[in-house]
Parts: C-alpha cells; structure tokens; sequence
DNA sequence: TTGACATGTCGTGATATTCCGATATATTGG
DNA sequence: CCAATATATCGGAATATCACGACATGTCAA
C-alpha cells in the first residue's frame, strides 16, 4: 500500500444510505419517469397529460406515477375525475439540473 | 383542459437523451458502486482497496468497475499487477454532491 | 520456473423490472 | 340509471440484473 492514501483516513457515506439512494435512483432511472419529474418540476399535470406527453398509454403513466409516489418523489391530488401529481421531494430539482447539464437542456 | 398550461409551450428533454440518462442512472443506482464512485471522487484506488471498502470480493468489485468504465464513468491504468481506476466523467461530482445533500454526508 | 497474488471473465440460478392486456373503480353528463 | 371518461390494479411473459463459484490471465518475487 502506498502512501497515497494510508495518511489520510477518508470519509464515507454509510452503505445503508447509499442502499436508500440506490433505490430512488432506480426509481428515477426511466426515460418516461424522468420526464415526467421534468414537467412536474414545472407545473402539475394529470395522468392523461403526462402520459401524452411520454406517449405511452396512460394506464402505465399511472403505474410510473405511483411508484414514484412510493419512494416520496410525488404526491396525488384528485380533483373529479382527474388525478393531479406533483413533486414533494425537492432534492430532485437539482439532481435533474445536473442530468439535464450532461445529457442535452430542454428544447419545445 | 384548464389554461393552466395550456398557454406556455413547455420546454423538454427529448426521451432519447433522457434514455441514455437512464442508462446511466441505473449504472450508478447500486450503494457498492457509490461508494466506489464516492471514493474515486478523491482519488484513485486499485480494485483491491474499493473492494475492500464495500466489503465484497475483489472479482465482483471488478464487475462493477467495468460496468462503470463502458458508460463512461471510470478509466483504467494497470500498474504491475494492480489496476487503478479514475474518474472521467466530470458531472460525476456534482450528481454525488446532490446524492450526499439527501441521503446524508460522509463521516469517518 | 514455480507459486502466490491481483485482476478479469464466464456461466448459472435467483430475483427484479418492464410492458402489456384485461379488468376494476370512481366520476361526470345526459 | 346508463354510457363515457379518467385512473388504478392485477397477472403474466419477456427481459434484465445480481451475486456467486469456477476458472483464466498476467505479474512479481524467490
């Protein structure tokens, strides 16, 4: 062993908290669920427009939406007929920040 | 629809680009290549010592390594018989800093 | 050259994820 | 009440991921 790294003893984040991690950036790792985290992070939107907008029929939206709203990303409003998601873990905003910076900023 | 959105054009990420960030969520969403990704951030480790520090065997450390180094996450010098591994991929440190403000920093 | 060490690769069974059709529930307008 | 709409849930098939043992490769020291 050298001494590149025997002196100075480093810190780390505890593998049960990066097991946690690991699950929400499962549940986030999905081109339609970080879509939506994207749109969310805008506005609020019903199932119907989210799943539009990823062009997937809406029953499978609602199955992205709920477990998102699982691991604490969302929560629901229903309002009639309509169910109204939006964002409760704030922490996503910058996290999308940093994934929109690596993979390409938002375009209409 | 309500004129909630329906005025402003909202702005998106196209889903192929958010397909590749998929794909590299999901390569970084495991608490053992966390940690090594958290350890590479300060500097570099053969596959012995990051395997040690998550507690598995070194082959399986391995695995994770290479997985790391095809999404273009991690490089690889050889030394003699050791193998120490890098970061590349800069945007690394602030998707870790975002992990580590939510699911809590590092201690010794 | 031989043996020990560090790393890398392969195959496999267990488990998880994804997508989808079918179906269920709840709400609204007529 | 009835039909249409919006959302949610269930079960299954295809696929992907994970951890692991076994083995292969390359390097160094004696």
């Amino acid at each position: 062993m050298s001494d590149r790294n025997s002196t100075k003893p480093i810190k780390l984040t505890s593998l049960e908290a990066f097991a946690q991690a690991a699950e929400c950036l499962k549940t986030l790792a999905h081109p339609h669920r970080l879509r939506m985290v994207q749109m969310l992070l805008q506005d609020r939107y019903t199932v119907g427009e989210l799943a539009e907008a990823c062009e997937i029929p809406s029953h499978m939206a609602s199955e992205h939406l709920r477990l998102m709203q699982r691991c604490g990303f969302l929560a629901c409003e229903k309002e009639g007929r309509n169910a109204y998601y939006q964002i409760v873990e704030t922490h996503l905003a910058s996290i999308m920040t940093c994934i929109e910076a690596r993979f390409g900023g938002k375009t209409e």
